[in-house]
Formats: C-alpha cells, structure tokens, sequence
DNA sequence: TTGAGTGCAAACTATTTGCAACTGG
DNA sequence: CCAGTTGCAAATAGTTTGCACTCAA
C-alpha cells in the first residue's frame, strides 16, 4: 500500500490549481468537472493529467477520495439494514454486528434542512485473517 | 428515479440462479464473481446477462447494491474526518455537521476481532434545493 | 542537467445496450 | 401469442498508461 521510496514531487502549475479549486469549494468534484473548470484559463490541460494529479494530492494527504473500497459494485443478498467492514488488505466485505441506529437520521435531520431516508456506514481497517 | 409503469417481471432461470448465490453467501460479490460461479453450470450464461438481472432484482427490492451514490469518483479538499449526505434527486454531496464519533471504531473492534482504523458514514435522502 | 510533469491518444476495466432469437405464462 | 428474457457483440463511461516532449529545481 505505502511505496518504500519517498517521490520527490515538484511544484506544478496544474497541480497547484487542482488543489486550489478543491480547496476553495465545499462541493465535492469529480476528476471532470475539475477539469471542465481549468479547461478555459488553461487550454492546454488535459484530463488525463488531472487524473494524475488528483491521485497524487491523495497519495500526499492533501485530499480526500470518496470512493468505495472497491473498484467494483458489489450486492448483497442481505437487505435488512447492517453496517460493514471493509478489510483494506485482502478486500473483502464483511457484515458487522452492531445494531442499526435508525436515530442517527433523524439527527442529522436536526441539523441540517435535509429529508434523511438512510444511512450507510462502512468501517475500514485489517481483517482477523490479514492480521499479524 | 421510479418507473411509472409496473413492470410484469417473469421467472427466468438465470435470475434465480443468481438470487440463490447472492441469499447463500456471505460475501458481497461482484458481477462477474457470480458470473464465474454460475457459468460451469451453466454454460450459456452471459456477463451482460448477470449485470441486467442484477439490477431487475435491486429494483425489486430483493437484493442490495453497495455503490457509492454517484458512478464518479468525488474528491475532497476537506481531509478532516466527517460525514456526507448524498442527495438522491440531484446527486449534490454536503458534509454535515455532526461531530465525528471516534468511539464507533472502538464499538466495533469490541463487537469483532478486526482491526478499525477509520469509518465512513453517509446519509441518503433528499436535500433542501430539491425538496417540494 | 535530469527526473518529475505534461499532453495526447490508445488501452483498459466495468458496465450498458441494440438486436434478433427465444421462452414462459 | 407477446412481452419479458437471453446471448452476443458492440458501445459507453470513467480511468489509467506509454510515449516523447517540456519544465522546474
């Protein structure tokens, strides 16, 4: 997961800019709309290159990726709300076994001006059988 | 989001094949691990097939996807722990402001023998631009 | 000077879709 | 019969990568 060698980054316009523009917003963009936003002030970018960069601001801890563990869809055949547990190791999705807590959504109704259906709640870490 | 016309689903073979290995495991597989699964038994199968009835059995509410709200990856320039609200009619990602509970980590590893390094908890529903 | 960064286009991965044939009710 | 379902292959969508050129330190 973590690369043995450090990478000696340099300072790039583009990636400076990435940053910039995710910094400065309180939405939450995909690699697109990144681009869609830098294109005009600077045609020569390329989304490919944004691509690049975002997952070397991820890779620094100066960002955030908000996707799921895996690069799949996966389906349950358990439709009853639960929670899971996502082994950053080996991968593997599991259930957990604390109850539901269907009052989380209503306080979240409380503090925003949101209409709340559901939650999801995934935890991430290392499995039994990764452990050692 | 919601057909007007009810469809007037069949019973095909496939589909219930692939709900048998989905009510039968534990795991959360992916499309094409059922596909892997089913194919020797059934040789005519096909992947585009599995993907097609996987979805006619979310919609009927018999199994689970376990996507992220949006097919994008979302980035965040926030890297404080915090929770996301997904709006289901517009796709907008909020953070909400409720405080991040570090205890929930502790909770599960007592409830388990994993390791839990982080969570991530997201809300659904409808947000206040959507709302009428 | 040199290795990190870039644009471009091609490759790749996961998923969806058009179509003609098939099938269950 | 007829609409739902199928396999197949082609198309799509998002992301990654190889390459030769460029630029920052």
């Amino acid at each position: 997961m973590d690369n043995l060698q450090e990478k000696n980054y340099r300072k790039s316009k583009q990636r400076q800019k990435i940053l910039g523009i995710l910094k400065s917003t309180k939405s939450h963009p995909t690699a697109s709309w990144i681009y869609d936003k830098l294109k005009p002030g600077f045609p020569s970018l390329s989304l490919g290159n944004v691509y690049r960069n975002l997952s070397i601001l991820v890779e620094q801890g100066c960002i955030q990726e908000l996707k799921f563990g895996s690069t799949f869809d996966r389906y349950d055949g358990n439709v009853n709300p639960h929670y899971h547990f996502i082994c950053e190791s080996c991968g593997a999705i599991k259930d957990i076994e604390i109850e539901h807590n269907d009052e989380l959504n209503r306080k979240v109704e409380a503090a925003t001006n949101y209409r709340v259906k559901n939650h999801r709640l995934e935890f991430f870490g290392c499995c039994d059988e990764c452990m050692n």
